[in-house]
RNA sequence: GGGCGCGUAGCUCAGCGGUAGAGCAUCGCCUUCACACGGCGGGGGUCACAGGUUCAAUCCCUGUCGCGCCCA
């Protein structure tokens, strides 16, 4: 028997065991099923699970169990990254916590250390998504700096090096002064900042009293200008091009270049050029062969070093003492002494408030800044063509399709990628340097010495490269490394390319495009068939989820207080295409409900003996009621499956909802109840068979999105042993023969009620108050009809019995009807007494009013000759038919109100 | 500045050439033997605005306004 209520803790914990110890997330590589696999997005190792997991994680599982169902080989692989800047981060916060350096513990105790973290909180992130209810093979579970993991990521640096994709250059790159690494464009946001703009003499060379004016929003960078740019057509200069200006400050003579970099319009039209900290700067540099002094240092303090020796003392422009004083100090403080000593200097013409942009990490928020270092890059340019070919011709389809557009732009301006983290936790990068700074990529430190050896024929000390990769490096090969690339497996065979990739907008540059770029080149195949890109997680008001906002909804709480099932049914729900998701304990709340009426609906059936019947077919059932549920399950199961193939997670709840709230207990349960208890006739057992056959495919079709409460309910039932719904066979939609005739009958039935149930609600007639109805005008179908559900009629619209009037309305009857039109058919209910008659007349008039303007409404259109001639023939039928329904119902309505008098 | 998306009932959203829908909220009635996390019924929308295409526009096209996101 079941409880009264659903004990969904209980259950989630009793049913994932279930799971887990009878393999039923295992893929079987062995058996004959055709493959279907989704790769996990790898959430950080030392993570916990955000409300963003739970969407994206949820998605992914009710498409794995609803392929699993049907019979597909589902392998949803899980895994973990390590996540080099986040987790590094979170263990040198520890360590600050302990009074311990990074530095001082050195590398080797620093990783090791990591580690240990890793090993300690690294389960937690999986336990979560367990409570979630995700099918994931657990047996095939990878971490991305696992053995295999990292033999793979150094197999891929060698190969790519080897065929010059993989660079080691000094360039330009994004440096973040905090975590003191380089990082990639793509961890790079402009943000809108409040500055100023300074305006700075730069006094022209051997032209007394003529300046240069320049405008710039950070003036500390002129310790590095070599240049200053105009534009080649900007007459108000012209004459300076060639020419030098002296540096205020150093003292140094730059000088004055013709670069249509210089825009005009902008400030006073020439610019400082300082190539070493700014992109385009050093673009100018590069086509001017200007010098590229750094003046800042890994930390953005001011460093001298590469300008010391040219200081110049010239009086009333440059101090040497100044400039050394400013060594050491920060990039914000430097400013300010710079601005007062252009000030003093009376080179400083004015200075403006200014918005503009300024570049920030996005991890961390320090403000970027350009710095000239040696890094590895990847020639992503190359990689991107197969993949960006691999879009256009569909072999990747992108869900929904817009954001191929997206992808297309992103992918056709590609940009070299940085690769190299100035870190310590991560994929350290296969590079070893010779004495003379030759480098040797090998997969290990024995190969690069035999190289070595080769190449200085002699042995030689090496030292490996102290960096480590980019974690969406290893991320990038996530699809085949998991699956035991290099190596040939049979897994990497089967499963890859995989089905679907289902991830957020957020990382199609950061993951999606590197998967491609690196599946395409090394399997030389598309990694994933589709991808199918959600929205993102908000909250109630529509606001970003974040930490510092507090705005985040833990969704373990969540689960605790509604169970994972309602939080499934809720993301589920909520998902449309293209559009983020809001979401908050409320919403949770309501689609609890759901979870709960489906319980109940079970314990009623349980209480009438609902038993699954061994061999039942739909087709075979006799009764009218039985025919109709069957094939509006049917019909639902194969709504639900499109929905599910279209990506439509919001049609599949949808659909499966409102059948099994709005027809299976609204109005089925309620037709059945008399039946079910009629004991052991055939109807009754027909009934029976056919209301345990309906219940089990609402269970299997609300099993990929509420496992636990359909899995608890399956076994309840006996459809099978717990634990086995989730294997059992996704539902067919085949439909009975004559269905639509059926259809029609329960269609008239229920608005007959209906139409009862809303005239006595209208005209307040007390719910003890049970009435006859008397039918005038009705055909002999409608007469059929009547008696045949006569009794569902009388319980369901509290009537007392059903007769048919030949004549006339006894007139003594009449004057105190309320009265209904359903088709050709006037319900009359004698109700003398009873009702307001006034109230019924003018309720009566609204009904007569609203057929009457439809009836308008369509004349008006069927009127116009144009119509008639260029619409569609059945438009205009239908059209016709409709005139003809408002017509005779305003007729009937006129006879209901003479009625009355 | 370039691109994308969105403005439909009080709220959240679906619909996307021919009858404007759902859930929640609201109002009325009902403690009817599965469920008050319930049942029954009602009210509520010039589908942002202005043009255009069409026999017909919430839906297609153009523009305007408002909001959001991405890229520069």
């Amino acid at each position: 028997m079941l409880d009264k209520n659903f004990d969904a803790a209980a259950a989630e914990r009793r049913l994932y065991a279930v799971w887990e110890a009878e393999g039923r997330f295992a893929a079987a590589p062995d058996g004959g099923a055709i493959p279907y696999t989704i790769m996990i997005p790898p959430p950080n190792v030392t993570g916990t699970l955000h409300m963003g997991h739970a969407l994206t994680m949820t998605l992914q599982d009710i498409l794995v169990r609803w392929q699993r169902m049907q019979g597909r080989d589902a392998l949803w692989q899980p895994g973990t990254d390590h996540a080099g800047i986040a987790t590094q981060m979170v263990v040198e916060r520890q360590l600050d916590g302990e009074g311990i350096r990074r530095s001082a513990l050195g590398r080797d105790a620093f990783v090791e250390r990591v580690w240990q973290w890793k090993a300690q909180s690294g389960g937690g992130i999986t336990a979560q998504l367990r409570r979630l209810g995700a099918s994931l093979d657990w047996s095939r579970e990878r971490f991305t700096m696992d053995p295999g993991l990292s033999a793979a990521v150094r197999e891929v640096f060698v190969r790519l090096h080897r065929e010059g994709l993989i660079v080691r250059a000094r360039r330009l790159v994004n440096w973040d002064p905090s975590f003191r690494s380089a990082i990639s464009d793509l961890e790079v946001e402009s943000r809108e900042v409040r500055g100023h703009l300074w305006t700075i003499r730069y006094p022209v060379e051997g032209e007394v009293g003529r300046f240069l004016s320049v405008a710039t929003t950070r003036p500390e960078t002129m310790l590095g200008d070599t240049a200053v740019a105009v534009h080649p057509e900007d007459a108000r200069y012209l004459d300076l091009v060639g020419r030098f200006v002296v540096l205020p400050l150093t003292g140094r003579r730059v000088p004055v270049v013709a670069d249509a970099y210089s825009d005009p319009d902008k400030g006073t039209g020439a610019v400082k050029i300082t190539p070493a900290h700014d992109f385009n700067d050093f673009a100018v540099g590069q086509r001017h062969g200007l010098a590229m002094p750094s003046v800042l240092d890994a930390e953005a303090r001011i460093a001298l070093d590469e300008i010391a020796g040219e200081l110049r003392a010239v009086p009333g422009l440059a101090d040497p003492a100044f400039v050394r004083g400013l060594s050491g100090q920060a990039r914000e403080a430097a400013r300010t002494a710079i601005v007062g000593e252009l000030e003093r200097l009376g080179l400083l013409e004015k200075v403006e408030p200014h918005v503009h942009q300024v570049p920030h990490a996005e991890r961390g928020g320090a403000v970027v800044e350009p710095r000239l270092t040696v890094q590895w890059y990847c020639d992503a340019g190359r990689l991107a063509g197969p993949a960006i070919e691999a879009v256009e011709s569909g072999r990747v389809e992108f869900v929904p399709r817009q954001w191929e557009n997206t992808f297309f732009s992103w992918m056709r301006e590609i940009q070299p990628w940085c690769i190299s983290r100035q870190l310590w936790w991560g994929h350290r990068i296969p590079a070893w340097y010779g004495p003379d700074g030759h480098v040797f990529v090998a997969h290990d430190e024995a190969e690069a010495a035999r190289l070595a050896t080769s190449h200085y024929d002699a042995p030689v000390a090496l030292t490996q490269d102290e960096d480590v990769l980019d974690t969406w490096f290893s991320s990038a090969l996530w699809p085949f490394s998991t699956l035991g690339w290099p190596e040939r497996t049979a897994e990497l065979a089967r499963y890859y390319p995989t089905d679907v990739l289902v991830t957020g907008f957020d990382i199609i540059f950061f993951w999606v495009a590197r998967m491609m770029m690196m599946g395409l080149h090394l399997m030389e195949e598309v990694p994933f068939r589709q991808v199918f890109i959600h929205g993102l997680v908000r909250d109630e008001r529509g606001q970003k989820m974040s930490k510092s906002k507090g705005n985040g909804i833990d969704p373990l709480e969540l689960i605790d207080r509604y169970g994972a099932d309602a939080l499934r049914f809720t993301i589920c729900a909520l998902t449309g295409q293209g559009r983020d998701v809001k979401l908050g304990p409320k919403r949770v709340e309501e689609y609890r409900s759901f979870v709960t009426k489906l319980w109940n609906a079970a314990r009623f059936c349980e209480m009438n003996e609902v038993r699954p019947v061994e061999g039942f077919q739909p087709e075979a059932a006799q009764g009218r009621l039985a025919r109709w549920i069957l094939d509006e399950a049917a019909g639902t199961a194969a709504e639900a499956g499109a929905a599910l193939e279209a990506y439509r997670f919001d049609e599949y709840a949808a659909s499966v909802y409102r059948f099994t709230w709005n027809r299976f207990c609204d109005w089925f349960l309620e037709f059945a109840k008399p039946v079910s208890n009629a004991g052991d006739t055939t109807e009754a057992a027909e009934l029976r068979a056919a209301t345990a056959h309906v219940l089990g495919t609402i269970l299997r079709l609300l099993h990929p999105v509420m496992p636990f409460v359909t899995e608890a309910l399956w076994a309840e039932f006996g459809f099978g042993p717990e634990g086995s719904l989730i294997v059992a066979a996704w539902p067919t939609a085949e439909r009975l023969a004559g269905a639509p005739e059926v259809a029609r009958e329960l269609d008239w039935v229920t608005r007959f009620i209906g139409e009862i149930r809303a005239v006595r609600a209208e005209m307040n007639v007390p719910p003890s108050k049970v009435t006859p109805v008397l039918l005038r005008d009705a055909g002999p179908e409608t007469v059929a009809r009547a008696e045949a559900w006569a009794e569902a009629i009388g319980r369901m619209a509290r009537v007392s019995a059903v007769s048919v009037l030949d004549g006339e309305v006894p007139a003594e009857v009449a004057r105190g009807a309320a009265q209904a039109v359903v088709d050709e058919a006037t319900l009359v209910l004698p109700l003398a007494g009873v009702i307001d008659l006034g109230a019924e007349r003018t309720r009566l008039q609204k009904e007569r009013a609203r057929a009457l303007e439809e009836a308008a409404k369509v004349e008006r259109k069927l009127g116009n000759a144009d119509f008639v001639a260029r619409a569609k023939p059945e438009v205009v039928d239908e059209n016709r038919e409709r005139l003809s329904a408002f017509q005779q119902e305003t007729a009937r309505l006129d006879a209901a109100l003479r009625r009355i008098g």
